[in-house]
DNA sequence: TATTGTTATACTCTATAACTATA
DNA sequence: TATAGTTATAGAGTATAACAATA
């Protein structure tokens, strides 16, 4: 007896969560040669294309609460891909730059993560896959519209 | 300065990720009034469409440890939504099933997830949200795919 | 010997409160 | 008084090893 799972199927979450669990688990795999998580890639990344920014403001666009991501600027500092620089108007805050190492491995990274995520969407054409991520986008902002409703209603 | 993510926006999977964040925030809303959450609904789903599963079988279809799937029972039978009853022809296996209680409380929530559901794809149709669902199985065959090949060429 | 359910445990991820230094 | 970064900590979620009962 091998179980059916054809009553959560119809459900988009349920999709959702197991094609992310396999894409997630998939990822990590790809990462590890470079010594990067999901989480210190995305961040990278991140630095790499907004030269300078602030931490905060990276844990406002990533959704990680700030003590967390000391944590994980800490690790990349600590394997000199990133440096942390005293902004120079604002003391209490600091600016990150990507090292010319951090370029080199988040250029590799981000190729093989170009391929994994190929990987993951075979069979599906660019159109396909760009339909995909815009309606992964609009499902996120209804969830975000949700939230602000619930929270709004709740003041 | 708020901060750009568009270079990790062409990648599916950081979609993937962001949307299944924010519908796992709203979902967890919906569920608390029933003192669910989502694994506990999942598989009082599951339970539901399986009479008599066995803890083995339910924690395959899952992909949940049998050591974790353990306390999700407990806690669903502490709330008496879920009996174990002995296997007659096998004493080491417990049968899982729903009470009427289990039932009733499952119709209720699966409602109010088909209602959730149907908001995080508000703006989609009938036939668009059958797609998504389809892709995002595709998706995680794949990973799957992927999965045994990094196994295999393990051994 | 192998399998079912269980216990204990550890590791990662995430969330919150409170501190410091600056503003 | 508020904000940036930090520390400490606690709670989920998830993973592994080892055990008792049964096959």
């Amino acid at each position: 007896m091998t179980g059916s799972d054809a009553s959560l199927r119809i459900f988009v979450g349920y999709g959702l969560k197991r094609a992310f669990n396999a894409v997630q688990s998939d990822l990590t795999a790809t990462l590890a040669p470079f010594r990067l998580r999901m989480v210190t890639f995305s961040v990278l990344a991140l630095i790499g294309e907004n030269d300078g920014i602030r931490q905060s403001d990276l844990a406002e666009v990533t959704s990680i609460e700030r003590p967390n991501l000391v944590l994980v600027i800490d690790e990349l500092e600590r394997a000199k891909l990133v440096l942390r620089m005293r902004a120079p108007d604002d003391r209490r805050a600091y600016e990150l730059r990507l090292t010319p190492k951090g370029r080199e491995v988040l250029a590799e990274a981000r190729a093989a993560v170009a391929a994994h995520d190929h990987q993951m969407t075979a069979g599906m054409t660019k159109a396909d896959r760009d339909a995909l991520i815009a309606v992964l986008r609009k499902i996120e902002l209804n969830g975000r519209k949700e939230h602000d409703r619930r929270t709004l209603s709740r003041s």
